[in-house]
DNA sequence: AGCACGCCGACT
DNA sequence: GTCGGCGTGCTC
């Protein structure tokens, strides 16, 4: 078994296939499955995964592995197994489906070196930028204006090699420590040498006799009031030693959780649970759908089945989307199970997301509470994976490996014989339409713990506003609500569900919108900066004073960005107070936090945000809430569109009213008889599934079909319509007849970063050949890919047809 | 992907 | 002869 199979970090569809290497003699005892390898690789060096050994290769001439990255395995059998049923499922590369369930510092960076060979002078001009030094970073080579022939000639004369380095991105973390480096007697004989004035010293060397244990060097510091240089003459008489020891970085070490123990659960509660509690006592897989209203108790149920699996000694994962990883979030599984638990969140700095990652490595902790990609955290023995708002559409991920954590969630849960929690007030119709098909089993929830009622809920029609001479974006009645809200020192949240519209710039004597000259989508207007930028490319351009068609001045920014709004509300009502929630103001690192903190603090009246104040916040004194445009989402080219216009108003509408005070929510329109926002109005989401279900079964969508999307792009159009059109062939030709192969047709944004984009969908019920044929369709342009730069993208089972 | 190799054409 | 620009094929 002296030979490794090893995936290689080559992101090439030719490379996705093992390569053995020899394993040399001093790695034959460590080196196992999972680890991570150095192999040589044509000329170069590059890192790999070993997913198996063996005796015997087919393969003539192997290698030898060059070194090994890791003491214990990165990637458990299980996750080795995960990954390529993982790259199988979504047509993705083996490396890539690896890399994508490890912290991205274990991904490893490569570098180049020229060395110097000779003693001998090199030309004239190697000579000057190798400056005299003998090793030579590459960039420094390319940066100059040397051609590369000469280097050529110096490495084929043998005076000059390439040296390919295989770096590491990950740092640790340490701290320095301090303690006696003498037998008790030494130290006490020096503590009577001391002179009486070296007082500092005395303490020090006191302590010491007192304390055999290592301290922290800094808070020792800190507590004898003393500084490095006392430290230092002890040390260099040797009676003292410092040295650095690693430790892990702990994002929410200051952070003091107040802890909590298991509330008493309602009758409801209690009738959700028993089944739960049962599977995890029986060791058995099974799907639960929860489906609680906002209140209802959802995460205790989590909590206290999570108990039981802690108390079987197994471990469990909980996601939550990305925007509710808050810190209220964190305070509810830190405050049960104390250190007990690793968070991860995109939020954390590299190296803490390594740290957490590490703790759960090492068995350090029992549970991960996380965002999508901790669904592939390297635990063995897990008993529960709950997945917290169900719904939401960062489960799946949109670059490669496109998945669905969901998916992940229960292919993992049936290999650990675990039971698998889908909770939400709004399921997916393809969650529910499983529990009702008997695949999940439901759980419902609808009474909230506090016996509260839902708020009420007013549908403001925008339309009548227009013609009652109102053009601004606040109807009267929410005008009026929002006074009346503060008059009683009460709290307002006002939702501007941005998709759909934004700012955008046009010019009011000629129409003329101003475009990414790289991509079909109108500029937006950034104010702060007063530029305008393509959300997809990043391309920016200063605000025109006059048209660039007509040249007239009269070119403004229209729409309704959470800016507009801002100032709108402050002109119509100049006395509020007003808090700003966008990409904007919360990119910065705790900005996020540092704003929900002054809302609860009150030190404003009204939240103003997009989505990301809809979910998870809860403000004890907040009884109103408005969503300024319902609509604004309906009108997106998405098959998904009214059920999350259904799932949004849901959510904003459970913000209002939480705790003592009545609770009221404005929602205004222009399409109030929109079934989605009627259905969310009442709080009726069994009427909105079976609408909404006979509408994708019209229009023969999920639940009602599986989709495959292909997407092809180029930077010439008729190339990229044609390519398109012959995989729409190959499809049709062989696929069953209930199948629907449809295209080319343009994607929504028809032309990105100078690339024309055109997809194919395929609409199926039945197609178990399906990947492979797709797979095979691709790898007939694999030579165009390669050569024309043509990019083809598949994702089975798209959320977004962009 | 990223690298070497080899062929070709342009330039001195 | 000298130099640089692609196209091609390979990587255990």
């Amino acid at each position: 078994m002296n030979i490794a199979s090893v995936i290689v970090d080559v992101p090439a569809s030719s490379i996705n296939q093992t390569f053995d290497y020899k394993i040399p003699e001093r790695f034959q005892d460590v080196l196992e499955s999972g680890m991570r390898v150095i192999v040589p690789f044509g000329p170069r060096k590059i890192m790999g995964f070993v997913v198996g050994r063996k005796a015997k290769s087919a393969f003539k001439g192997l290698k030898n592995i060059t070194e090994v990255l890791d003491i214990t395995p990165v990637l458990t059998p299980e996750l080795l197994g995960l990954g390529k049923w993982l790259a199988d499922e979504t047509l993705s590369l083996y490396i890539t489906s690896f890399q994508a369930m490890l912290p991205q510092v274990l991904k490893s960076q490569y570098k180049k070196e020229l060395v110097k060979m000779t003693e001998a002078d090199l030309s004239h001009e190697l000579e000057m930028v190798f400056a005299g030094r003998d090793i030579l970073p590459y960039e420094e080579f390319t940066g100059s204006e040397i051609s590369y022939y000469q280097l050529q000639k110096a490495i084929h004369d043998g005076d000059v090699a390439v040296n390919y380095l295989v770096k590491s991105k990950i740092t640790k973390k340490h701290v320095t420590m301090i303690k006696s480096s003498c037998p008790m007697h030494l130290l006490e004989e020096a503590y009577n040498d001391l002179s009486k004035k070296a007082k500092k010293q005395r303490e020090i060397v006191a302590f010491f006799i007192e304390n055999s244990e290592p301290v922290e060097l800094q808070k020792f510091m800190n507590e004898m009031q003393t500084t490095r240089s006392t430290i230092k003459i002890l040390q260099d008489r040797k009676l003292v030693t410092t040295y650095k020891v690693e430790v892990l970085r702990n994002p929410y070490n200051d952070t003091k959780f107040e802890s909590t123990i298991p509330l008493r659960l309602t009758d409801q509660q209690q009738q959700a649970i028993t089944p739960i509690k049962q599977k995890i006592a029986a060791n058995e897989h099974d799907v639960f759908l929860v489906h609680g209203v906002t209140g209802s108790g959802k995460t205790e149920i989590y909590l206290q089945a999570i108990q039981d699996v802690i108390n079987k000694g197994k471990e469990a994962i909980v996601l939550v989307p990305e925007i509710s990883l808050t810190p209220q979030m964190v305070r509810r599984f830190k405050g049960r199970f104390g250190s007990n638990v690793a968070v991860m969140h995109s939020a954390l700095s590299s190296g803490e997301k390594y740290d957490e990652w590490r703790r759960i490595h090492r068995k350090e902790v029992q549970v991960v509470v996380g965002a999508r990609s901790a669904i592939f955290a390297p635990f063995e023995n897990l008993g529960i994976i709950i997945i917290d708002e169900e719904h939401e559409t960062s489960y799946k991920q949109e670059d490669q490996p496109r998945y669905h954590a969901r998916d992940v969630a229960i292919h993992r849960g049936e290999h650990h014989h675990c039971p698998v929690i889908l909770g939400s007030a709004t399921p997916t119709l393809e969650s529910y339409a499983r529990a009702q098909k008997g695949v999940y089993q439901l759980a419902a929830l609808d009474k909230r713990t506090n016996e509260k009622a839902m708020p009420k809920v007013e549908i403001v029609d925008m339309r009548n506003e227009l013609h009652a001479g109102n053009r601004t974006m606040f109807s009267r009645s929410l005008k009026d609500k929002i006074e009346q809200s503060m008059e009683r020192k009460e709290q307002i949240v006002l939702l501007l569900n941005r998709r759909g519209y934004s700012t955008f710039v046009m010019c009011r004597d000629c129409g003329h919108v101003k475009e990414c000259p790289h991509c079909d989508i109108a500029l937006t207007y950034h104010k702060n900066s007063n530029q305008l930028k393509c959300h997809y490319c990043s391309y920016e351009e200063p605000m025109p004073l006059n048209c660039p068609e007509c040249n007239s001045d009269l070119i403004r920014y229209f729409g309704t960005g959470t800016q507009r709004v801002e100032e709108s509300l402050t002109q119509l009502i100049p006395e509020a107070r007003v808090i700003r929630m966008d990409v904007d103001t919360t990119r910065r690192k705790g900005a996020h936090e540092k704003l929900l903190n002054q809302f609860a603090n009150k030190e404003a009246d009204i939240l103003l945000g997009t989505q990301m104040i809809a979910k998870g916040l809860d403000f004890e004194n907040v009884t109103l809430v408005g969503v300024l445009t319902a609509d604004s989402m309906l009108h997106l080219p998405d098959f998904r569109s009214s059920e999350k216009t259904f799932q949004l108003l849901t959510q904003v509408s459970g913000r209002a009213g939480r705790h003592e005070l009545p609770g009221e929510v404005i929602v205004q329109t222009y399409t109030p008889d929109h079934y989605s926002i009627e259905l969310a109005s009442v709080y009726d989401y069994n009427q909105f599934y079976l609408r909404e279900m006979a509408m994708r079964k019209t229009f023969n969508y999920p639940p009602y079909v599986f989709l495959a999307l292909v997407t092809v792009s180029h930077q010439n159009q008729i190339k990229a319509v044609q390519i398109t059109q012959k995989i729409v062939r190959m499809l049709v030709n062989h696929v069953g007849e209930d199948t629907v192969v449809l295209g080319p047709t343009p994607s929504p944004i028809a032309r990105m970063k100078d690339r024309y984009r055109y997809q194919c969908m395929v609409k199926y019920k039945n197609e178990p050949k399906l990947r492979a044929l797709i797979k095979k369709i691709i790898q007939q342009f694999d030579d165009e890919v390669r050569k024309e730069d043509l990019l083809i993208t598949v994702d089975m089972q798209p959320y977004q047809l962009m």
